[in-house]
DNA sequence: GTGCTCGTTTCGCAGAGCGAAACGACTTGC
DNA sequence: GCAAGTCGTTTCGCTCTGCGAAACGAGCAC
């Protein structure tokens, strides 16, 4: 099928049914939900018997929409907590409130960089980066800096996708963008002004852990009026600094159970054309 | 295929999986998973690389083993707190300080009694039930006095259905079943001697919410040794009062986002037979 | 070095899961 | 108060997905 076509497509179909009721907040309708992922009504409501069976979704006996189940809850309670979202709490804080903007905190995964936190700024208009999304690799501040330090291979494999353009002001040129993570890897930041969204920019360095691998971003977001395409020494020091911050305090385990920062991404095959 | 054959196989299986990592503790190889799941490592791999790839689990580049990933984690925080477990958390530290017995929260699901929370007791054997473990609606306490409270049609299905013998007392009659709800719905609480386990046994009493409909259960766990078939008036004193206290709170509402009271099951056709 | 075990990959067949469309229960508007 | 619309659910037949079996290749122990 497409670029690559591993996985099980019709978990993939349950995945995207179950993140678009997560990650959205509000409950949903059958209809809602097919215009959503894209599919017919029959499909979905197929999907959400499965996953309502399971536990992982409910349906509200009166309205009819479908919710988060307890399943889904658990899910975060049997795993040990993750220790980046742990490390980077207090320094986080720190960093909004030494700038007033707003911070991020993405971690690496296959598909992109995931938001695993958000601190608002303190301007009265938020900008909020939706806790789950995946930023993508090529059009974001936050992906750029992950996928500069990632593995060769996985940077191949990367630029050989298309490069879809969310913005006017995406970047999509393959050339361009490999010459762009050999500037960031040398500066020790990204910034993707305008290029997810208009009006709109990320500062990210990376967060490092103690096999000095790249396992996640910190960033500031905001619009372009405050957070330029270079940013300011302030801003950059200080998150450098925070950055820095974090990844050390990756480096003390509580031993047992594995090694968040060794857990790492397994390159597959990068295609053979 | 088997008794109800809805919903979809593979997506099954991946829940499968995931749960046999997740409710496991430890992470786990394909072929452990491929032997607790009943399928080839072949499959297994491919289900593992779609769940790796949409970021619900990871693995460990070093040991080749998979773990949770922070998708799962995240879940959690992007649903609103599940009112059932926020209501309880008091009551069953009173009730546990008071009996010093193991207590077990459990909400419905249609599949069976699902553990949301455990206490244990003051014993030095701890005998605790896995979070996220669901109990069958035949050989559990909880999952009778949830069954005896449930909607007709929905104990019309689940009687209908083959009941496994998990011990050599569980009780596999249906005649004898329906009967037994028809006390416990008299009595106002459930036992199961050794029905699920020789050696122990709970007690459980249902928890209501502000439409009376049962959507819960509050148990002591324990070896028969402290937790006869028949309760001592004191502990079912006691935990008929938790379960009232909580099944208050459940009434006030904090409005907005649907009433997790009101999220009932919704029953499909029983089948034709 | 050799024999194990483990994770990964390939291949062809069967049945699972998809889309299209009908159905039935509620709401809305006139 | 009837008709038109909307929503969730169900059915049906065809296609393509996902399964098992077996080969492959990398570690590891002895």
């Amino acid at each position: 099928m497409s670029e690559d076509g591993n996985g099980i497509q019709s978990v993939k179909t349950a995945l995207d049914i179950l993140e678009s009721i997560a990650f959205y907040g509000e409950g949903a309708g059958v209809t809602q939900i097919a215009e959503r992922v894209r599919l017919t009504k029959g499909s979905v409501h197929r999907h959400l018997q499965t996953l309502v069976d399971r536990g992982y979704l409910a349906q509200d006996a009166a309205t009819t929409r479908y919710y988060l189940g307890s399943k889904s809850r658990l899910l975060s309670q049997l795993s040990p907590e993750l220790d980046l979202v742990r490390a980077a709490d207090g320094p986080m804080r720190k960093l909004r409130d030494l700038l007033g903007q707003t911070v991020s905190l993405t971690e690496m995964t296959p598909r992109g960089a995931l938001v695993l936190a958000t601190l608002v700024g303190s301007s009265p208009i938020e900008i909020v980066v939706r806790l789950g999304s995946e930023l993508s690799f090529h059009s974001s501040a936050q992906g750029k800096i992950l996928l500069a330090f990632a593995p060769p291979a996985l940077q191949e494999r990367e630029l050989r996708k298309p490069l879809r353009a969310f913005s006017s002001k995406t970047k999509t040129g393959r050339r361009e963008l490999k010459a762009e993570l050999e500037k960031i890897r040398e500066l020790g930041y990204a910034s993707a002004a305008e290029e997810m969204l208009l009006g709109l920019n990320a500062i990210a360095v990376g967060i490092f852990d103690e096999a000095q691998v790249c396992v996640g971003s910190i960033a500031i977001v905001g619009s372009i009026q405050y957070v330029s395409a270079v940013p300011d020494r302030r801003s950059l020091a200080a998150l450098k600094e925070t950055a820095r911050e974090i990844s050390k305090s990756l480096g003390r385990h509580n031993g047992a159970s594995a090694p968040a920062g060794a857990r790492g991404l397994t390159i597959r095959r990068p295609g053979k054309a």
